[in-house]
Parts: C-alpha cells; sequence; structure tokens
RNA sequence: UCCUCGGUAGCUCAAUCGGCAGAGCGGGUGGCUGUUAACCACUAGGUUGUAGGUUCGAGUCCUACCCGAGGAGCCA
C-alpha cells in the first residue's frame, strides 16, 4: 500500500510509490500521455500516465476524468524540470472519487461578479488560495505578536446595547422584544478588560451598516484592538509600529512562495521597519497644501488625501493630533491644545490608507460625561462605561486594525473583497 | 443618498450609419509520447436584463424600471 502524502512533501518522497488525495485541477492530453494537474489543498503536482505503464481501461479514464473530480493519484516521485513545481507522479494508479459536473471556473478568464458568486469554488484557485494563506499568517504573527507581550486575549461581544461611535452606521436586530446592535468596535470593552488585566486585545469580527461601495469597505471586517492601562499616546504609538513591522517581516519571512504565486512586489514591504515617521494632523494638511490638493483644515482626511500623504514616506505614516471635534467622545483631549485630540491614524503606503486607528482614551469622568452630552449620546448606555473613570481611573490607549485592509496592502490586492473568505458587502450577503 | 459606467452563448467579449447575432475559451467528437491557461480538425450552443415606444426593419434610438461595477461621503 503506498504512503499517502501531501503534495508539498513531495520532495522527501522522490523515487517512492506514494498517493495523493485530491481534486484535478486541469489535464492535457498528448497522444499515448495524459498530463493530470491535481491539487490537495498544499500544492499541484503534474501527474503523468503513459499508455505503455498502466492498463487500457484506467488510460481510457482519464479521457473523461472532468476539472475538479475528486481523485486518489498513486504512482512515483521523480524530479523533473519540465513540471510546474520540479516534480511529477508517473502514475501507477488512479482511483476516481466523484467525476465532477462540468465545473463553471474554467482556466480562462472571468469577471469579477461571476467570481464572486462562486467564491465557495474560488477559493480552489492558486491565487485566492494563496492570499488566504497569507491572510492566515498575519492573523497568526498579530496573535503572536501580543501574547509574546504578555497581552490578554478578551473577547468582546457581538450583540451590543448601544452605539460607540453615532447610531447610522449600526446593525439592528431584534433581541427579546427590544433593540439589539451588531458590535462596530470591541473598544469600550477592552477598556474595561485594561483595567482588568493591564494589557489585553480583542480578535473578532466587527460591523458597519455603512452604504460604501469602494473597494476599501467591507460590512463585516475582522479587527484586532489592543489596549493598555497607564499607557499615553506616545506609548500607542510605540507599539503600533512595533506591531506593523512585526506583522509585515513575519510574513515576508514565512510566506515568500505565496507572495510569489500572487505576484506581489516585496519591496516596498522590505522597508517597513521601525521607526515610522510620526507627523500631526497640521503637518499632514501642509503636506497636501504643497501638493496643491484642495483641502478645508479641520476636515478629516479622503482616501485620496491619505494616498498624497503617505506618498511622502517610504513607510508606514502615522498621523496623530486631529481635530478633536471629527473624533469620536472617548478620545481624550491634547492639554497643550484643546482642539486636538489625542489619536492616531496608521496610513499604509502604496495608496492602502487607513489600516489602524486608535490612541488615548479620555479619563477624567467629567470630561467625558460632558462629551457624552455634546454628542447627544444616552449617557444611560454609558454607566458601565462611566464607571471606569470611577473606580481607579487611569490614563489609557489602544488602537484597531483591519485585518482586511492589511491583507489587502500586503497581497497588492485592488479590493477588500478578495482579502476575507466569504466577504460581505453592500450589494453581496452570498455565498 | 449622489455621480459615472455597464447588462449579448456556460464564461470573456465583438457586432461600423438602425440592415443575415459572431469569435475565443469551456462542452461534445476525432487526432497527437513531454504538455505548461498545450495544440490541430470538426461540432452543438441565443427570448441580446425587464416592460413599453419609434421604425419597413432595433443588440443598436427613446421612456420607465430591475440588477451590477467603480467612485464620493463615512470609515478599519
Amino acid at each position: 500500500m503506498a504512503e499517502r502524502i501531501y503534495i508539498s512533501d513531495a520532495g522527501d518522497h522522490v523515487g517512492q510509490e506514494v498517493s495523493v488525495q485530491g481534486w484535478l485541477y486541469n489535464k492535457r492530453s498528448a497522444g499515448k500521455l495524459w498530463f493530470l494537474l491535481v491539487r490537495d489543498g498544499t500544492g499541484i503536482i503534474q501527474s503523468v500516465v503513459f499508455k505503455g505503464n498502466v492498463n487500457e481501461a484506467l488510460f481510457q479514464e482519464c479521457e473523461g476524468i472532468t476539472q475538479e473530480s475528486s481523485v486518489v493519484v498513486t504512482g512515483t516521485v521523480s524530479e523533473d524540470k519540465r513540471s510546474v513545481g520540479g516534480f511529477e507522479l508517473q502514475v501507477s494508479d488512479l482511483q476516481v472519487q466523484q467525476l465532477a459536473e462540468e465545473y463553471p471556473i474554467t482556466p480562462k478568464e472571468h469577471g469579477t461578479t461571476f467570481l464572486m458568486d462562486h467564491r465557495h469554488l474560488w477559493l480552489r484557485s492558486v491565487k485566492q488560495n494563496a492570499i488566504l494563506r497569507i491572510r492566515h499568517e498575519i492573523i497568526r504573527a498579530c496573535r503572536d505578536f501580543f501574547d509574546g507581550r504578555g497581552f490578554t486575549l478578551i473577547d468582546a461581544p457581538v450583540f451590543t446595547p448601544n452605539a460607540c461611535e453615532g447610531t447610522t452606521t449600526l446593525f439592528e436586530t431584534e433581541y427579546f422584544g427590544s433593540k439589539a446592535y451588531l458590535t462596530q468596535s470591541g473598544q469600550l470593552y477592552m477598556e474595561s478588560g485594561a483595567m482588568a488585566f493591564g494589557k489585553v486585545y480583542c480578535f473578532g469580527p466587527t460591523f458597519r451598516a455603512e452604504k460604501s461601495k469602494t473597494r476599501r469597505h467591507l460590512t463585516e471586517f475582522w479587527m484586532i484592538e489592543p489596549e493598555v492601562a497607564y499607557m499615553d499616546l506616545d506609548g500607542d504609538m510605540d507599539l503600533a509600529e512595533d506591531f506593523v513591522s512585526h506583522v509585515v517581516q513575519t510574513v515576508l519571512k514565512n510566506k515568500q512562495a505565496e507572495l510569489k504565486a500572487i505576484e506581489r512586489d516585496t519591496t516596498a514591504l522590505e522597508r517597513v521597519v521601525k521607526p515610522f515617521p510620526r507627523i500631526s494632523y497640521d503637518e499632514a494638511v501642509a503636506i497636501l497644501k504643497k501638493n496643491n490638493v484642495e483641502f478645508e483644515d479641520g476636515n478629516d482626511f479622503g482616501g485620496t488625501d491619505e494616498t498624497v500623504i503617505s506618498e511622502a514616506f517610504d513607510r508606514p505614516v502615522m498621523v496623530h493630533r486631529y481635530p478633536a471635534q471629527i473624533k469620536a467622545f472617548y478620545m481624550k483631549q491634547d492639554p497643550e491644545d484643546e482642539s486636538k485630540a489625542l489619536c492616531v491614524d496608521v496610513l499604509a503606503p502604496e495608496g492602502y490608507g487607513e489600516i489602524i486607528g486608535g490612541g488615548q482614551r479620555e479619563d477624567d469622568l467629567a470630561v467625558l460625561q460632558r462629551k457624552i452630552k455634546e454628542h447627544e449620546l444616552p449617557e444611560e448606555a454609558f454607566q458601565w462605561y462611566l464607571d471606569l473613570r470611577r473606580y481607579g481611573t487611569v490614563p489609557h490607549a489602544g488602537f484597531g486594525m483591519g485585518i482586511e485592509r492589511v491583507v489587502s496592502w500586503i497581497c497588492g490586492l485592488s479590493h477588500l473583497r478578495e482579502a476575507i473568505p466569504f466577504p460581505r458587502l453592500m450589494h453581496r450577503l452570498s455565498p
């Protein structure tokens, strides 16, 4: 009985008879030869069926095997430069588990709507496979980073009773006769966690009912949010640049094959090492003015503004101290300039825009109560949050990083929808 | 919500001034001992998003609607 192996390990079995359990990716014929490209999720191996080596019935069967039929191929592993991947299988036996129906995704071009309609099958293709493996590596690097620094994972709830940043972008749902909302951030809960554990983070899905149809938005996306007690804005920026450079360098180290599969030029990624430039909002506005961008001082930056600012630097740039007016109620005001908030956005290079938003939180009870009133938020719903300022309040800070935006940036994707297995967009709820 | 663009074979697209609805891929049949999205020959495949209208004649022009894509705003 031939040993069952994964295609990624084929190089360790040259000269041995092994079997591979997978699916037919593509096939070609040349008279008395069949070239079956078999994939098993770990790779693709060319399996050569020579008429003289197998019985007539098996050779005949090759003709009928359709794309994506599930097959178990047995043969001897050999090294061959003519084969993509360098190894191939000289087939001695082949079993068809199931003869697939006509497969909709052919090796030729398709439009994105069609591919998105078949997302459950599209995941099988080489590029999508590579992207999602990189996503996995990014997530692992994120967790390793915080786990290795003594952070405790504190899971935030998905159902929430109130908004943390306005109500227009919340998904509302019925909850035993009252209303609940799907979370748009775990931050308020992380602040609670930081007061209990010192250093915490959460990682989970968040939801925004923004009616935005752009390549940078999903209605459901994954966010990792650290929060640290006794940390100020500078410490927050130190943490962010350590974090981002660790994630990028880890992917570069461990996922070269996948980056090559998606044809990502990694020279810009190799420059992502600390320190990152830190500029104030006012300095960022000056960059826009210098580049003749029409911009009204005091506004938030748009997508093209962010691109212009980030193009002034060769690595991610941290923009801090935005006008307090355009930021959320929980942001602490800069004691040296009350009109500014102690916040920071990290802008990725190459036009990928904001990947991180965070800052130091307001830790004074009276100020927070006043802000909640000013933002016309229901104070009732925030009593538990205000308790954090009543019982041992301390300076604290944190940030949120959108995983898909980072995947999109590291992979060089043109759209966020390929950065998550099953994207949820304004016009896309299935598959 | 607003702006722009689009909807033709299973898929990707073409169709000149309003004049016979076409190609590649995929499917089917046959051929080939080293193919790399193989190739060669033959073949089947259509209610042109929907509903009206103009016209001798509409994929093409007009009206309304439906669906989608990109962008704006907003954000990670």
